[in-house]
DNA sequence: AATGGGACCTGCGCGC
DNA sequence: TGCGCGCAGGTCCCAT
């Protein structure tokens, strides 16, 4: 579920409700969920610790505790997390804060993972990520795109390349930039990776302003969606008219995933 | 280096 | 209503 945008309408959200609360209770209800330590130690390390500080890197949260610990989340397909008092849909992992809410990571496909780690930065994930695209430059991006022979949409999902991109925000930028996304990146002119580099800086803004896009069972901290999917101009809209040129949107597993956009203007 | 397939998981919507 | 299939915002691992 979580893009870069998600993710960092989570954070905003948690930093202003959970800041300085201590963890007085752990309930691991799904301990396929809490990966590289056992759920025993998980909850023993993690009690009585005060959330010192919450951030994000790529689409994975980082939550800093006491005594130099830290919680990272990866929400991959479907997960979600609420804070709230209740018992919540699809919980797998809850955590009891002094104050009684309950800050629970939720996830339909349970396909999400937590860790607990004191290097945050030498996780295997996190050490081979590439560069944020919010704090890239254009100069930067051109670099990271020279000689590589792939094709630019999965090229963009690849987290080793560039944080925080999946399959909507690869499709909505290229989109924007007029780009077909089987285009090879060693194809594009400078022009053309100027104008997608301005374009996925446009899209992830607005999709973080509009706090996230809500398919399915994404949901904001506090159960409310996100307004992003109604800006959506080609993700999910296969057969209806592109608001530039008027074809009909197209669909194609393209490196293995679905990816719609516009035949006739990205080139 | 790039691409393709399978694995990990569960739930939803659709056509029959 | 029931069933099978395709589909899903991600990533890893292996083979070619």
């Amino acid at each position: 579920m979580p893009e870069l945008p998600e993710v960092e309408t989570i954070k905003l959200q948690l930093q202003k409700h959970i800041l300085n609360k201590t963890i007085k209770d752990v309930h691991i209800i799904d301990s396929r969920l809490i990966k590289g330590i056992s759920p025993r130690r998980f909850a023993a390390q993690v009690k009585e610790k005060r959330i010192r500080d919450v951030f994000r890197r790529g689409k994975v949260l980082i939550i800093k505790l006491d005594e130099g610990l830290f919680l990272t989340f990866h929400l991959r397909i479907s997960g979600w997390i609420m804070v709230s008092a209740q018992e919540e849909k699809c919980a797998r992992v809850v955590f009891i804060l002094a104050d009684k809410k309950r800050m629970t990571f939720c996830d339909a496909r349970a396909l999400g993972e937590i860790r607990l780690a004191g290097d945050w930065r030498a996780l295997p994930f996190i050490q081979s990520m590439g560069p944020e695209p919010l704090t890239l430059n254009v100069e930067e991006f051109i670099q990271l795109c020279a000689q590589r022979k792939a094709k630019i949409k999965p090229l963009l999902m690849t987290q080793t390349f560039l944080a925080g991109i999946g399959n909507i925000y690869a499709q909505e930028a290229l989109f924007c930039a007029g780009i077909h996304p089987e285009r090879s990146a060693y194809s594009l002119t400078k022009r053309e990776l100027g104008k997608l580099h301005q374009c996925l800086i446009t899209v992830l803004r607005c999709a973080i302003e509009k706090k996230g896009s809500s398919i399915s069972t994404f949901r904001h901290t506090d159960g409310e969606n996100g307004d992003f999917a109604s800006c959506f101009k080609v993700y999910q809209r296969k057969d209806q008219e592109c608001s530039r040129c008027q074809a009909a949107i197209q669909r194609e597993i393209i490196g293995g995933r679905g990816t719609y956009f516009c035949p006739q203007c990205q080139k």
